[in-house]
DNA sequence: TTGTACGCGTTATCAG
DNA sequence: CTGATAACGCGTACAA
């Protein structure tokens, strides 16, 4: 492995001291052009790149931002993080992520990439440990949540409203002259299956309606999650005429379930889905779905961000932005 | 904002030197059980975590890996980077993602994480400079290579050979019975664009079939390039009996908009993918494709990537590991 | 067992 | 316009 060129290499060579090389690296104006041109020559022949963590060690800043999500696996972030993305760039904040599957302990572990100074804040887009313990932990440091705030977790959070969400879904497919409608969601406590469920309840406690006890199944938001749910409602007595599932994944695992089952969806069941994922589109039937503003969600939680690491105490700032439903053909029209 | 402690401030705090303090830190044996505790007191008092920063430059590391992709919208990627993840753990490193979104530019930044010292090597999930540009960007750093080598990039690399899993997919259709099979193809220089393409000839070749060139559709890899290339290859005089798709995103595409036309799959043309997705499973009709071993690629890649940073020189290894076609619905077989 | 003092690579302050 | 030097926070010889 070659040695690597420090500063006082490239002073040496260009014969000038480490101050001067300094200048030329930070662009500042009193270089004469001679000598700039000696230095960068040196720097050049050196390989020289300034090592960040002198700099950052000196200023006591990084110019990073950490971006803490459960797994990629799930399309539905990458929006949201081209979304901070953006925003970061605009002060010259560069993101990186990493990934917490789940798991308390990795969660912790990136949390002390932030307490170590390693990166000057963090977008919490899942949270892994409790809310207090949370809060404790990033004591001091910039964080905001995104699409998934954590109770008890003071930092400030962007999402949208997803018990009127899923209220609006529910009178969507009421509207639609659908009357037994089923819902497939999860059991976990993320804030977004709870409000999902309680706008679910609250839709239908308004327009007078009783839910039906076998037809809440809770089995997550994934592919399979929707599968085994559907298994489940399948085997019931009696079949609603409609199904809001809370995430796509989890309505196209219903649907193709279904459908093998001999049930037609949309003609016998109605299904909805929730996040608009890019293959609800391509699916066979297209997914009714509801949209989440991703990139927007992303980009406003990073502009929270900036003005926390600036100094702006935001911590008890709740935002929330707007959904949209969006029609396609796997719900069936009654008029 | 609260003022962050430093180690002067623990030791002052616990009456001992800073010297003392980095003992305790580092679980060094040499400290007395009570000046231990008046130590872990103070930290505790103070909310005291070290500055990795210091810790970094002092020891000239930073225990960090970077995995630099394109984007993650690509499911794909979820397991390799886990594979990643767990092999780099087993040494105590830890992994951060950045993403290119295919813009030199922001691959550079990132490669500067690596020429400034903030990161101790990188596996490339993706490349969006030259080869040798790269080979120069990341000389005397540890880097390595998966899924999609780049020519002309001196670093070891880990993927599948993508011209034998194009040429066994092409070879699985004709023996099920196809025999005018078409390709959809993307046009970019990525290597297993490049090879798949080479595999889809040279099986065609070799069971002396002439390929039409009116089959062979670039658009890409995304599920908005199938429903391209299908539109494209619906408007030929001939339709072929089978089509082989880049990746299941393009198969899917593909599919959804044979079918809508009124094309049944695989009735009337039978449709294969690549890579496996998650959704090929579920999509009606499933999706018969070609798996990767994501997981162990990933596992692999870091390997030879802690081996590089131990010293080792590996940058000319070439790791090819198996693939697999996944029967499933979306091909018909003619006996 | 503990403390002193130096250096990691950089930037910032001050003289000149 | 340039140079010498003191920080930044930490780890580690060396000394005590």
């Amino acid at each position: 492995m070659r040695i690597i060129a420090t500063i006082k290499d490239v002073a040496k060579l260009a014969g000038v001291s480490v101050a001067t090389v300094s200048r030329v690296l930070n662009k500042e104006a009193n270089v004469l052009p001679q000598t700039k041109l000696r230095v960068q020559d040196a720097i050049a022949k050196l390989h020289y790149s300034p090592n960040l963590l002198g700099r950052n060690l000196r200023q006591g800043a990084t110019k990073k931002i950490l971006v803490l999500l459960n797994t990629i696996s799930n399309p539905f972030y990458s929006q949201v993080v081209r979304g901070i993305e953006e925003c970061a760039a605009k002060e010259h904040y560069s993101v990186m992520l990493c990934m917490t599957h789940g798991d308390p302990v990795l969660e912790q572990q990136s949390i002390t990439l932030l307490q170590t100074k390693l990166v000057d804040g963090a977008v919490f887009l899942s949270a892994e440990q409790e809310g207090t313990a949370l809060t404790e932990a990033c004591r001091g440091i910039p964080v905001v949540q995104a699409c998934e705030p954590r109770d008890g977790f003071l930092a400030a959070s962007v999402s949208i409203d997803n018990k009127k969400a899923a209220y609006d879904a529910i009178s969507y497919l009421i509207q639609n002259g659908h009357k037994q409608i089923a819902f497939f969601g999860a059991s976990d406590t993320l804030s977004s299956s709870i409000c999902r469920k309680d706008g679910y309840l609250q839709a239908l406690s308004d327009y007078e309606l009783t839910p039906n006890p076998d037809w809440i199944i809770e089995e997550g938001f994934s592919i399979n999650a929707g599968v085994r749910a559907a298994k489940r409602l399948i085997s019931c007595k009696e079949l609603p005429d409609a199904v809001f599932c809370i995430s796509d994944s989890c309505a196209i695992g219903a649907i193709r379930t279904l459908v093998e089952a001999g049930i037609s969806v949309p003609g016998d069941i109605s299904v909805m889905g929730f996040d608009n994922a890019e293959i609800s589109k391509a699916f066979l039937p297209a997914v009714t779905t509801v949209q989440q503003p991703r990139y927007e969600i992303g980009y406003k939680a990073a502009s929270l961000l900036l003005d926390a690491m600036r100094g702006e105490e935001n911590r008890a700032v709740k935002i929330t932005l707007p959904h949209e439903i969006i029609e396609r053909n796997s719900v069936e029209k009654h008029t």
